[in-house]
RNA sequence: GGCGCCAUAGCCAAGGGGUAAGGCAGAGGUCUGCAAAACCUUUAUCCCCAGUUCAAAUCUGGGUGGCGCCUCCA
């Protein structure tokens, strides 16, 4: 598998650190808000990683944080008069409503900033120790120019971001570059204990330490949205290497933003939509698949237009299983049960998973990868309008669930037998056909469409779906 | 100011030296009582200019346009 790695701006081999397990990492959400479409993102594209990695035979340990404390969330604790705590808590629920309606699975372990104080105070220490960091007035800072690489990943000097710089000069800090690893409680504010008095942590330190807890001082593969490489990623890459001596990720992958009209979606623009309002009006699902649609580090421009087209793409596809349903209970087994290896149709199945496979190993190409399955919808489509055999329908199914899966999508169908009233009803409403009274059979339809269920006159019989 | 990314049909979007995947929308057709679904046919020479090459949308240089990062950000 190739993966595109931000640090050395090259695809390379994968190869995990060790034999067929993966580690990864992805920076999880500051709780201080409901997510928008573009903090929906990451939290897809690495889902989708982690499912694919799985699909190929990998075992995964996926960690993604909870920033639970941090400034934006005491700001917004005392706009609302309440503690931290509940602000904290009340969002990480948010955030797992939309995830889950994003289909997105949970990761392996979802640690919180808050929970892993000890590993936080025990790295800062050690740095202390080491000369990378300096308390400074309750505050400890990172040294910067004290890790002789810092900037590799961004691949900017620390000369040349100061070129550029616009942040305010503080006092306490030796250098403008140099970032807060612990901050000193402002009366009022939360905090906890350490060596350098009571205070919290810098956003940064929070990621390296749930990382060097969860998953050691060397991971396979950091993510995150680009806007993260610098400086979050920068300062996490020069703490975690200060503090172990060894490498931190061996790649780092980067998604592209969400815009509109052509410009960043962002909450200091103020431009951005929640997942939650968009869900609200149009459905968690499309949201998903418009972010899969183009290739993970490609930005995409966000639309109501093209979150309908994504709306019938998912119909297509939708549709296409409940046919093959369908075809499957009008199946026949005219291969004696045995499997159809040799068949045109079985060959294309396989032809299919493979076009698939071959997209998402180049960099994780799931537009590429959904053009497989839709390949793979027509392929079906066509073999289907004929005698369905009942071997080559399950492989089918196998293979179009398979992909699906590992996409993340058609996670919303609707099952269930049919109650017998509604049965009774579809029997009637033949009845009328076959007595030609059309007016009497299309009430039925249209009631039965009111209740949720569609109909549809095939040559093989009527086909009912729940919608 | 420094660094970087992008430009493919009406729309979305892959590809990335040998004459353009997929989806949406549109047109025509097949099937059908109608509808739905489905299938078939049809819709591009890849921002502009120059260069390298037998061959470029794909590589190089120069334009034009758009965007991003440079300590809030996914």
């Amino acid at each position: 598998m190739l993966i595109y790695n931000t640090m050395t701006k090259k695809k390379e081999e994968f190869v995990p650190s060790e034999k067929g397990k993966v580690k990864m990492y992805a920076c999880g959400p500051t709780v201080y808000n409901f997510i928008h479409i573009g903090n929906a993102r990451p939290v897809c594209v690495f889902d989708t990683l982690r499912r694919y990695f799985e699909y190929i035979g990998y075992d995964v340990t996926f960690v993604q944080n909870f920033t639970d404390i941090d400034d934006k969330i005491i700001a917004k604790a005392n706009e609302e008069g309440v503690g931290y705590e509940v602000i904290a808590e009340r969002y990480t629920r948010e955030y797992q409503k939309d995830a889950d309606g994003l289909g997105v699975r949970k990761a392996t372990i979802h640690p919180k900033a808050t929970e892993t104080m000890d590993t936080i105070i025990e790295i800062i220490g050690t740095l202390v120790d080491k000369g990378h960091a300096y308390e400074s007035g309750g505050d400890v800072y990172f040294r910067s120019r004290s890790f002789k690489d810092y900037g590799k990943l961004s691949h900017r000097t620390i000369d040349e971001l100061d070129a550029g710089n616009r942040v305010d000069v503080t006092e306490s800090k030796e250098d403008f570059s140099d970032f807060a690893l612990w901050k000193n409680a402002k009366p009022g504010e939360p905090y906890w204990e350490s060596p350098w008095g009571r205070g919290r942590p810098g956003w940064h330190i929070e990621c390296s330490a749930m990382v060097k807890k969860y998953l050691g001082d060397t991971i396979d593969i950091h993510g995150g949205g680009q806007d993260l490489v610098f400086p979050h990623h920068e300062n996490e890459i020069a703490q975690s290497e200060c503090c172990t001596g060894t490498k931190y990720a061996r790649f780092w992958m980067h998604n592209g933003y969400i815009n509109i009209d052509n410009q960043k979606m962002s909450k200091s623009l103020g431009n951005f939509f929640t997942v939650r309002d968009v869900a609200e009006k149009y459905g968690y699902e499309p949201i998903k698949f418009l972010l899969l649609s183009a290739h993970y580090r490609s930005p995409i421009n966000y639309s109501l237009d093209a979150l309908e087209q994504c709306k019938s793409a998912l119909e297509r596809l939708y549709n296409c299983r409940d046919n093959l349903d369908f075809a499957l209970k009008n199946a026949v087994c005219d291969s004696n049960g045995s499997e159809k290896v040799g068949s045109d149709f079985s060959l294309r199945l396989k032809s299919r998973k493979q076009q698939f496979i071959d997209a998402m190993d180049d960099d994780f190409n799931t537009a590429d990868g959904i053009a497989a399955l839709f390949e793979l919808v027509r392929d079906c489509n066509t073999r289907f309008q004929a005698q369905p055999d009942k071997a080559e329908c399950e492989a089918a199914i196998k293979l179009f669930d398979e992909l699906c899966g590992v996409l993340g999508l058609l996670y919303a169908r609707k099952s269930g037998d049919l109650e017998d009233d509604v049965k009774a009803l579809i029997d009637e409403r033949q009845k009328a056909r076959n007595n030609r009274d059309f007016a009497r059979a299309d009430a039925i339809r249209d009631e039965l469409k009111a209740r949720g269920i569609a109909l549809e006159d095939t040559p093989q019989g009527i086909k009912a779906v729940r919608l």
